[in-house]
DNA sequence: GTGAAAGCGCTAACAA
DNA sequence: TTGTTAGCGCTTTCAC
């Protein structure tokens, strides 16, 4: 049985209230007598029950973080991310995991919410439109990431674009067979990010003139040995891409591994690039997108802090940059393909 | 603002108390009456104020994980595997970081804890017996992951094991200058894993009658860039290793990408081996000591959910297993090092 | 099967 | 500067 504040204000010899004034340093509390309860406290070993105090006050000193999955690398940095910040304010961080329909439902309603957080960061989970206003009309504090929100603040980097940039990179370069490795579209996840960056290699493509051909379109899990099996797909066709870009660093090392195990030179026969520019990159000289996934969470958690202070703000939207890490792992393909001096043109 | 359970009841024409149990699924609740409150709570979109009812019944349905640092791979592993186990009981997770001394004694006394978890895991944080003692004598069920404890329950790997089995791999193919790579004895976080590691490599050579070489261990940081950095460092030296066992994946990583960039072969010039078997650790083909990071985190919640609910036990201690991955990364010396017969000997 | 009422341990007005 | 007291929103006896 922990102690209670009353027993606190025994042992000082004080009311309740001067014990929970002196405790948290508020200010008409004489020293002498401030002294005198932070020794009971001390020799009692007392610490204030967070639902008590914070269904008195009104507030529970969370903030809690909505993630799909917790293992994959963009997660645990974009936690640290936002750890990082709402630590420096003192806060706690409740983690949780949507992934799958139900939960996002539950999220969206707020459910097991209340009196848990002060505030929600929801990570590229795919709400609808419905289920984010629904969200954005509980009266708690939200932020989403990596998806656009009416209603709602959210960061996010132009997923588009980094799908764009990545594939302008290899088409010019030379290639014209560029497959896509990502995620597949009935995904119980449903990520809204894989489409985007769908889109940005399809626009390039188009910008190319070149048709893009669905079966160079594979699901990798974004995992590494997803990316493995997506590449051993790839290649064993008879008309094998000779530049892959993975949604991801992680699906991206899967292709780099298949590649070797084929003694397949990179960049001469395969080019490969990703997306993230995960830790190891550098290491693996992996060309890839870089986003700055710390810098999300860390965002994210200025931007929910803000609105909590606040109480409301216009609904901001934070688009962080991405950039092109060119490595080792693109370049020119050895043996040009077919001509096609129309591709070729267009890149200009 | 939200509804209240006394909204609820009043909508649906019952008294709280019946409200309560009607929403919590027990018993002694007419069918007609609960799915009338049911309706109601629908209707209001009601969910139950968790500090109310934790204040009341005396929990918090929340389990709290202290790490050290969220980024690294290992954590966002143990994190997941513990998340895994705590959702499928319907209990949210709390994360915090703990980094320093200051944080050591707070967690150790209990502090920020009352009312607001149920529960604590401890990864990887040296703290000292006493610290530990006072955790014990909380009133809150804890376990520790990564370090023996006295009088709370504790799941871990052999850590100096894990140094033997690494090094005594690289013995056996024949190295005699073996250099480890690890973290700094002063580091604030002052891990007890890699001191264990650090034994285990001792243990080993020692064993192959070889005297360790002070200047043949260097500190990492746990992270690529370190291993890197340190790699560097140990082959500009005049009598550079002929490998290297990382205390982690990640920092074998940056070694193979220095030896890479320095053009040695690896195995032939330089062997690498690391601990862990990080995902892309496959994909790069490197030699580790498997540990089966998941499972750490998982098994912790199943003993701590054990503790909770059987009030007390006697503290388990779970010893989970590694093993060696023999990979592409560790071979033969090439050029063999100064005859050491009596090394040689000594393997057998 | 249901309701009334007493807490759970704090915070925050309001008095003194 | 300090104390008294009324909640915060629920759960849980204990009656009925």
């Amino acid at each position: 049985m922990p102690a209670s504040i009353g027993d606190v204000a025994d042992r000082a010899g004080v009311s309740v209230a001067t014990v929970s004034r002196a405790l948290r340093g508020l200010p008409n509390v004489a020293p002498s007598t401030r002294e005198r309860v932070l020794e009971a406290a001390a020799t009692l070993g007392y610490v204030a029950d967070a639902r008590a105090a914070g269904l008195a006050s009104g507030h529970t000193r969370t903030v809690g973080v909505a993630v799909p999955l917790i293992g994959p690398w963009f997660f645990s940095q974009v936690l640290a991310g936002v750890e990082a910040v709402v630590t420096a304010r003192d806060l706690d961080v409740l983690l949780m995991t949507v992934d799958d329909a139900a939960g996002r439902e539950r999220l969206a309603a707020g459910a097991r919410l209340r009196g848990r957080v002060d505030g929600l960061i929801v990570v590229d989970i795919a709400l609808t439109e419905a289920q984010k206003a629904e969200l954005a009309a509980n009266d708690l504090p939200a932020v989403v990431v990596g998806a656009e929100a009416e209603a709602l603040p959210c960061v996010l980097v132009d997923n588009v674009e980094v799908g764009r940039t990545a594939t302008s990179h290899l088409l010019e370069l030379g290639h014209t067979r560029i497959a896509l490795i990502g995620h597949a579209r009935e995904d119980p996840l449903h990520f809204p990010v894989p489409e985007e960056r769908r889109r940005g290699y399809h626009e390039a493509l188009a910008c190319a003139g070149i048709a893009p051909d669905p079966a160079l379109e594979v699901d990798g899990n974004f995992s590494v040995a997803g990316g493995a099996e997506a590449a051993t797909a790839l290649l064993d066709r008879v008309d094998p891409p000779t530049a892959i870009l993975a949604m991801s660093d992680e699906m991206a090392f899967g292709c780099l591994r298949v590649a070797r195990q084929r003694g397949l030179a990179v960049p001469g026969d395969l080019s490969v690039i990703g997306v993230d520019d995960h830790d190891v990159s550098p290491a693996w000289d992996l060309t890839t997108v870089s986003q700055p996934v710390h810098r999300v969470g860390g965002q994210a958690a200025e931007l929910l802090l803000a609105v909590m202070d606040a109480g409301a703000t216009s609904p901001a939207r934070i688009a962080l940059p991405t950039s092109l890490r060119h490595r080792g792992t693109t370049g020119p393909p050895m043996v040009p393909t077919e001509p096609s001096p129309l591709g070729q043109d267009a890149l200009r």
